[in-house]
DNA sequence: GTCGAACGCGTTATAGTATTACATAACACC
DNA sequence: GGTGTTATGTAATACTATAACGCGTTCGAC
């Protein structure tokens, strides 16, 4: 139900078991071929990130590991979730303070949000021209790009509709 | 020296007086125009802002303020700030946690910004296609956006070619 | 002009987000 | 097993942002 390239599933009801299922399937993968060290803390957190399956923020995922047991201090959350924006396997959304798993397969992709306000959902559309044009923009004025963050804030389909 | 619609003279050496002009004389006309109430703490940040021509801080704004007798609490910064990027003088950058004055001449547009991670100077491009394709692409999905943050981190041509 | 509503400013207090610094523990490698 | 590196945990603190209230000013209706 997630499609890769699109998730637009987070605007509408879904079977999500699977996403759950590729996300941590995709951070395995990367523990065989990229040699990347999926600690304990690091695979819980991407793991509540893709069961929530939305923004969450830093200080509630450390909330969740402080009640399992682990470390109870910011720096816990912070570093499993620096290490896993920095290994592409989740993003953070700057407009929310907060964090999302990847649902995208695409390695190294430049991310692009779209973000409810009326119902906080958000999608990530990752195939984005708006990337690949600003990407070019930059290098024509002689800019080298590093990272992107690319958020837009609005209404989402079902939220549009239902419009009062 | 400010070119309206690809600012990059942040980039490089130049006469910022007229800028400063320039982004005045526009505030000064949506208070005929729009009917917008510049007031003195308002006028104060955008010229803060203005003559600086770099991304500041709200608190590094409000020890201006405090410093010139104004108010000296973090609400006093926020709201002339928020106020501005309302009106669109002033745009947020949320990569930094910081505030720039707008140095393009066009009204509600969607601004993008070039980020230097080693000098720290910020660039708006202002007709760029990216924000163009966004709205394109979220508008296919079904998806109405107000808002849009786009912004790029890594380095400016001047710090690219000075590189070791 | 003056009355009332709306707006803006200033303040106190507090909430929310993120980092520095340091000590301990686990791992990888020879 | 010793050693360098990486990861975890904790305490303390820095940084960013908002809520709530009172007062003065401005605006518009009359």
């Amino acid at each position: 139900m997630c499609d890769a390239m699109t998730d637009l599933s987070s605007f509408s009801d879904h079977d999500h078991s699977t996403c759950t299922g590729g996300i941590m399937a995709r951070a395995e993968e990367m523990v065989r071929t990229d040699g990347i060290r999926l600690t304990d803390v690091r695979r819980r957190v991407l793991e509540i990130l893709a069961e929530e399956h939305k923004a969450l923020g830093a200080y509630e995922i450390l909330e969740r590991l402080s009640a399992e047991g682990f470390g109870s201090q910011p720096p816990v959350a912070y570093r499993a979730l620096d290490f896993l924006v920095e290994k592409g396997l989740a993003h953070r959304i700057r407009r929310l303070n907060a964090f999302t798993a990847c649902t995208s397969g695409t390695r190294a992709h430049a991310p692009v949000f779209l973000i409810c306000d009326s119902c906080q959902a958000v999608a990530e559309l990752s195939g984005s021209d708006a990337a690949k044009s600003l990407r070019g923009e930059a290098q024509a004025q002689g800019f080298e790009i590093s990272r992107m963050n690319i958020e837009a804030v609005g209404l989402c389909p079902t939220c549009a509709d239902n419009r009062p």
